[in-house]
DNA sequence: CAGAATCCATATAGATACTG
DNA sequence: CAGTATCTATATGGATTCTG
C-alpha cells in the first residue's frame, strides 16, 4: 500500500479511537454546555463508571474535551467539549447524515444477500 | 439519549462494522477497477486469509463490493466497488480530510496531556 | 462524587492445516 | 485459487468492590 493508503489507515486508526461506542454520544450530551461525570453517565444509557472514565479519558488526551476540577467536598468534576472536539462533531454529523441517506440501500443489500445466503445471519 | 442520540448510535454502529481494520484499504485497492480475492490479498500489507474474507463477506452483505466467480479452472473470483461502496469512499475521504486538518492539534494534546500525566502513557 | 482496582465473560485476530 | 475449519492468544466490556 503505498502514501494514500498509509494515510487513510493512519486515518482509520484515529477516527477508531474517537468513535468509540461511547464518545459519539459522549460528545453529544456535551452540546449543550459542561456537564459533570454523573450527569454524563445519566445522559447515557447502559454506560457504566469504567467505560465512561476510559472514554473521557481517551477524548480528553486527544483535545475533545475539557476536564475541570471544580475544588469542593465533595469534589465536582466538569466536562466541556473543545472547539476542536466541535469540529469532530461536524465530522459525526457528515457520516450521521451519509448513514441516514443510504440505511435503506444498504438494509435492503442486507436482506437480499440473506436470502441468497440461507444460512450463517448473523448481524 | 433522545431520538437524534439513537440516530447517532445507530450510525456510529453501522460505521463501525463498515470500517473495520481493512475495509477501508479494501476500498482503497478496488478503486481503479475490480481485483481478485488473491491480488487484493498482496495490495494489502499484513491481512490474513481469513480476515480478508471476513471483510470481503461484510462488505458484499452491506452493497458495497459485488463478488462475481468467473467459471474456471481454478474458479477465479473477482471484487468490484459497488456505486453505494464509492458514495462511502466519498465519506472516507471526508474523514480521512478531517484527520489529515487536525492531526497536528491532536498530536500536540496528546502531547500536553501526557506531559500532565507522567504514568500510563499508552497510544 | 468521581473515580481506581479487580475479576470474569466474551469477542476478535492471528496462525495453521485442509479442500473443491 | 479461493476459500473453510479449528485452535489459541489477546483485547475489550461489564459487574463488583473500594476509596479520597
Amino acid at each position: 500500500m503505498d502514501e494514500m493508503g498509509a494515510c487513510c489507515s493512519a486515518s482509520r486508526e484515529l477516527l477508531g479511537q474517537l468513535m468509540d461506542k461511547w464518545s459519539v454520544m459522549v460528545l453529544y450530551a456535551l452540546r449543550d454546555g459542561p456537564l459533570r461525570f454523573n450527569a454524563i453517565k445519566g445522559a447515557l444509557n447502559g454506560v457504566t463508571q469504567k467505560s465512561l472514565t476510559q472514554c473521557l479519558r481517551r477524548l480528553e488526551r486527544h483535545g475533545i474535551v475539557e476536564r475541570r476540577v471544580i475544588p469542593a467536598s465533595p469534589v465536582a468534576v466538569e466536562y466541556e467539549v473543545t472547539p476542536l472536539g466541535r469540529s469532530l462533531g461536524q465530522l459525526f454529523l457528515s457520516m450521521y447524515t451519509w448513514t441516514r441517506d443510504n440505511m435503506a440501500d444498504i438494509e435492503s443489500a442486507k436482506a437480499a444477500y440473506d436470502a441468497r445466503h440461507p444460512l450463517a445471519e448473523a448481524a
